[in-house]
DNA sequence: GATTAGCAATCTATAATATGGAGTGCTAAT
DNA sequence: ATTAGCACTCCATATTATAGATTGCTAATC
């Protein structure tokens, strides 16, 4: 989608300018680069290949004689073509590893580990979303009875998701009526998508499940419900994006914090099957200056949702993607640990 | 705390100076407020009077000539002191009647809907914190075989609070044990408060339920961990903060949300036991120029916890504390509509 | 033909200076 | 006790000047 055509030269100069510009916060001029990129040229050629970048649309000027700062395109090229993994560093490395030590329970938990650790290293804010539960396959539902008038419906996905919801009843029901439950619709929903308990498939279910419809309307209305709400998002860091100094004028810091308001956009965003992605705001989209890395948090073949690392357009890339998949690497290395028992106990029906 | 004895008319200049700041964020002279205030005296007294307010800690001054805003002494009396509660607008209520006609299935919800409908119409930033745990009253527990080694124990409170969490184990376990789990728990535990299961009382426990330690041990280690997380905070409009202009300037802003950040800290503001508190940064706490204002939501007799605006100090306290108490007001109006059956549902057991 | 030195032109950012006006505090009159 | 009057203070804004960074272009060089 984007010319790959340009020459050796010409990459290494805009690698050199967007990495110069993510250091500096200043627009690149010709003369810094060729010192210190190791540019076997003058400025002047250097300005003429800038020129030229300018006219292809990678680059942009602040004023007619400022230096130059990458564009959306340019950064695109960059995240695409040229960006470089960057070593940790040891304290880094210490600092991640102690995170991932603590005992985790749940995988919920799991990613509320990485999504905290991500942030605290990288100094961006970060979210993560479960992964959309209408492409999750049910494993096994259980209804316990709470009280005389209410249910809790279990739902247990083959992700090892584990979701939860209260039904209430106008009559009381008992016992039995929750057996008969259980069995119905186990043996209707067990290896089924989570999607099939939508409101179109509401009268399928309905007739397949005939058994007292004033008992299984409520209940698929309120699975509906849940399956429909908003995934769980998690969200942290939302104060260090302010140490950005392009936040500083306000209006850039308050469209970043109406994007962390706005959870479906960032569900649309985070909601891709891609495994690892980079969207670059621009005027379009009225998110200009701000990126979003996506990453798909998959563990033991398991797949924890997504964590999206939001920051300035002008973002460490490199240590944002490499801290992404060092963490990654470190939870997959001792898949026991916290996942062991999880699989064991999907398949093992009640 | 504060003297109390200011006389009438500095009271009303106070009063004045504090209503024009609110509204117009800039320090306020004398001579604005003699005619718009309907004071019977000439700016020259004006001044005098605040003169001597400002030598009593109750104004400040941002340079020699200027006029005077309200220090946090002043907004102090005025908040405890001073306050009218306003009328709130057809607007506002038909928006906040149409929220809050929502059909509610679950307290949390509730707690939800009203955080959402505060923020939206003050256009401050909202946080709720579920009451705090160890204060709530088990009415009952039940354990759930979920797989063969993962159990789900689900806690209802005497609130209507209702907790769950997922135990794991090494080994498998069956439907008898877990019965037998049901019955010591309950029969140890219903009425009692939920911080019994804690770590002082770890042994109590253990020694009582002397059933199958390597069973009560994790369950007992997980509950503990459920009851001792931070509790429930949630959160809405934080971007709304970014509206008022108080934090243009960066620095604010960035306090503000790392305010937002510290779960600790604003769980310690809430969870007071004064049904409604405002609580004036200053100084010492490093929150200057901010303010949370705290409310004990309380329906049908039932705390579902305490909600907070938080905002600049320069906060629009009565529309705040109206739309409070109208949103309250109208929750406990039609009881049945949202609690009704939960209430039933708790006292008897399954 | 590609590269580069040299230089005028452009624009910014900063400082220095001046000006108008808002608001106070004080004094003296009411 | 209140108030008119006024000098004084300080801010906010506009104006101007200055220094410096960087470019684009041209002509020379490799």
């Amino acid at each position: 989608m984007i010319n790959l055509e340009l020459d050796s030269r010409k990459k290494r100069i805009l690698q050199a300018i967007v990495n110069e510009y993510i250091d500096t916060i200043e627009p690149v001029s010709s003369g810094s680069l060729i010192g210190k990129y190791g540019l076997d040229c003058s400025s002047a050629t250097v300005r003429n290949e800038m020129a030229e970048l300018e006219r292809e649309g990678f680059l942009e000027k602040t004023h007619t004689s400022s230096g130059r700062i990458p564009s959306s395109k340019g950064y695109r090229f960059y995240v695409d073509k040229l960006l470089n993994e960057k070593n940790l560093t040891l304290n880094e490395v210490r600092y991640i590893n102690s995170k991932l030590q603590s005992k985790i329970n749940e995988m919920e938990e799991l990613t509320k580990i990485a999504t905290n650790t991500i942030s605290e290293v990288t100094h961006y804010t970060t979210v993560a979303i479960e992964p959309n539960a209408k492409k999750q396959k049910i494993s096994e539902i259980k209804f316990v009875l709470i009280g005389s008038r209410m249910l809790m419906a279990i739902i247990l996905t083959e992700a090892g998701i584990i979701k939860e919801t209260i039904i209430k009843f106008d009559r009381d029901i008992n016992q039995e009526q929750v057996d008969t439950l259980n069995v119905i619709f186990n043996n209707k929903l067990k290896g089924q998508y989570l999607s099939l308990i939508d409101l179109p498939i509401e009268q399928y279910i309905m007739s397949e499940m005939s058994y007292r419809v004033e008992l299984i309307k409520p209940i698929i209305n309120q699975i509906t419900k849940l399956i429909n709400d908003e995934s769980n998002l998690y969200l942290k860091g939302a104060n260090r994006a302010l140490d950005n100094p392009e936040f500083k004028t306000g209006d850039l810091a308050k469209r970043f914090l109406g994007l962390l308001d706005r959870r479906d956009f960032i569900e649309d965003i985070l909601d891709n099957d891609e495994d690892f992605n980079v969207y670059i705001g621009n005027e379009e989209n009225g998110l200009k200056d701000l990126s979003i890395v996506t990453f798909k948090n998959i563990v033991a073949g398991k797949d924890l949702g997504t964590i999206g690392i939001i920051g300035p357009t002008r973002m460490d890339y490199s240590k944002v993607i490499s801290v992404l998949k060092y963490i990654n690497k470190e939870l997959n290395k001792d898949i026991n640990r916290s996942l062991g028992d999880g699989k064991e106990g999907n398949n093992s029906g009640g």
